[in-house]
RNA sequence: GGCAGGUUGCCCGAGCGGCCAAUGGGAGCGGACUGUAAAUCCGUCGGCUUUGCCUUCGAAGGUUCGAAUCCUUCACCUGCCA
């Protein structure tokens, strides 16, 4: 049996909590028994993200303190959209956002444990939505609400002061309320969690749930991770680090930990891993002594990685980025480390038949078809910056092209552009 | 409603008939330095079958040997007066 007790205070020390209800009555309620805990995701995408990954590790170390979880995913608030302080959003299809739950439910299994006395319970809030009616929702639901108070919501107030907001969004705040009340009534579930945006939806849940079931519940927020360098944190110039392998490779996924700002690997190492205190108070000692080891980023790729795609990715990913960026004669790689490293990153198939007089197609069109650059144009470039790398060599000429015996193992080359950005090149075999 | 000004490449912003794919700054990218970091310095920054060609300067049409630059109409934005 799990120990019950302790959360608020890993939470706290972890930095994890922004704002809260009654901290000291939601630490008595974790203390005396198991509490149901629910964090809702809307299917916005085909895949959850970096800035999610916030949320589900905090309801899974309330699992591990022996709580119990209702994963929820919403099948109904994501066809309605939670405002944006930037903009009305665009209705996705009915069967698209279903697809799109379908993932992200599948997603959430690798984070809970469906199984044992404190099981997660996975839930869909278009269980209890689609059958209640337009008259008994604005009665039963929407009596409770004051218009008032619901403008004073920040991204609501900014699409007022903005572009405007349809009644559609408006509206998201009822359901995500009315989903707390059932999951009061269904689970006895008596906390909601989220990331600090949330604050306004989840009260508006407590306060519904104290008027139509006179009970008291409770409100936690994570705060919103922030960046040294001020940057949005979960993205790169290529975009969302998505939990989703074919969106994020696992080997991007890897060197996005592996990359992190020195400033930020403390807030990370507490927000993210599951290691103890004492281990992550000594990776930072450790970072602090020899930063250009990067023992704690390494450290959190290895083990997020492992989390998020399992440790046979962990280890290609590791395999991999150790091969490409090691000191080693790429030729000496087994085969297999090789493929691994490169099928990872992008890469791009030749046609035997694009084989002429024993000679390749030239650098230029390799770099762009592999990737690497946005055009032929932006390859010379490139290649005439001195930017690009073949077998980790620097190649000089755009239009030269290398010759089959340049192939490791017969089949691969590794194009490199700067210090980071690889491709692969394969020689199909027929 | 009247008067005046604006709409330029990812963003900001020059250009005001040929020397303009278009000054400058920022972002991005590459190099040096390094720790696959930060800061700094240097370079680069539409595309292609690349000593040339093609497409770009709100949209469409026109004047001209030649237009981002002049004219007409349309759309949107801003300031001043009502």
């Amino acid at each position: 049996m799990p120990p019950v007790s302790g959360i608020i205070d890993e939470l706290t020390w972890r930095g994890l909590i922004a704002q809260s209800t009654d901290l000291d009555a939601l630490r008595a309620a974790t203390e005396s028994g198991p509490v149901t805990v629910y964090c809702g995701f809307d299917p916005t995408a085909p895949s959850l993200h970096l800035g999610n990954l916030v949320q589900i590790l905090t309801v899974r170390r309330f699992q591990q303190h022996g709580h119990r979880p209702l994963a929820l995913v919403g099948g109904a608030t994501g066809l309605i959209g939670d405002p944006k302080e930037t903009g009305e959003r665009t209705l996705n299809p009915r069967d698209v956002v279903e697809g799109w739950v379908a993932r992200i439910r599948e997603q959430l299994d690798r984070f809970y444990d469906f199984e044992g006395p404190n099981a997660a319970v996975a839930v869909n809030n278009l269980e209890w939505t689609e059958g209640v009616s337009v008259l008994e929702f604005l009665r039963d639901i929407g009596k409770h609400f004051s218009v008032n108070r619901m403008l004073d919501r920040e991204a609501v107030a900014a699409r007022l002061a903005g572009g405007g907001i349809s009644y559609t969004e408006f509206s998201y705040q009822l359901l995500q309320s009315f989903d707390y009340v059932e999951l009061f009534r269904r689970y006895g579930c008596t906390l909601q969690t989220g990331g600090s945006d949330q604050w306004g939806n989840i009260t508006a849940g407590v306060d519904l749930i104290r008027r139509m079931e006179g009970a008291s519940v409770h409100a936690l927020t994570t705060p919103l991770m922030t960046k040294a360098d001020g940057t949005k944190f979960g993205k790169t110039e290529s975009g969302t680090i998505w939990l989703d392998p074919d969106l994020t490779t696992p080997y991007a996924f890897f060197q996005f930990w592996l990359n992190s700002d020195d400033r930020d690997v403390a807030q990370y190492l507490r927000t993210f891993s599951f290691r103890s205190q004492e281990e992550i108070e000594t990776l930072l000692a450790e970072l602090a002594e020899r930063p250009q080891r990067r023992e704690a980023q390494r450290a959190l790729a290895s083990e997020l990685t492992a989390l998020v795609h399992g440790e046979a990715e962990r280890d290609g990913a590791e395999a991999a980025g150790r091969a490409l960026f090691g000191q080693g004669e790429l030729g000496d790689l087994p085969a297999r480390t090789l493929a691994a490293a490169l099928t990872e990153a992008p890469h791009t198939e030749l046609a035997a038949d694009e084989v002429v007089g024993g000679l390749l197609p030239p650098f230029d069109e390799l770099f762009a078809r592999a990737g690497l650059a946005a055009s032929k144009s932006a390859a010379r470039r490139t290649i005439d910056e001195g930017g690009a790398y073949v077998n980790n060599v620097r190649i000089e000429d755009p239009a030269a092209r290398p010759a089959l015996g340049d192939l490791h193992h017969g089949e691969w080359l590794v194009l490199r552009r700067g210090k980071k950005a690889f491709a692969g090149v394969r020689l199909g075999t027929s």
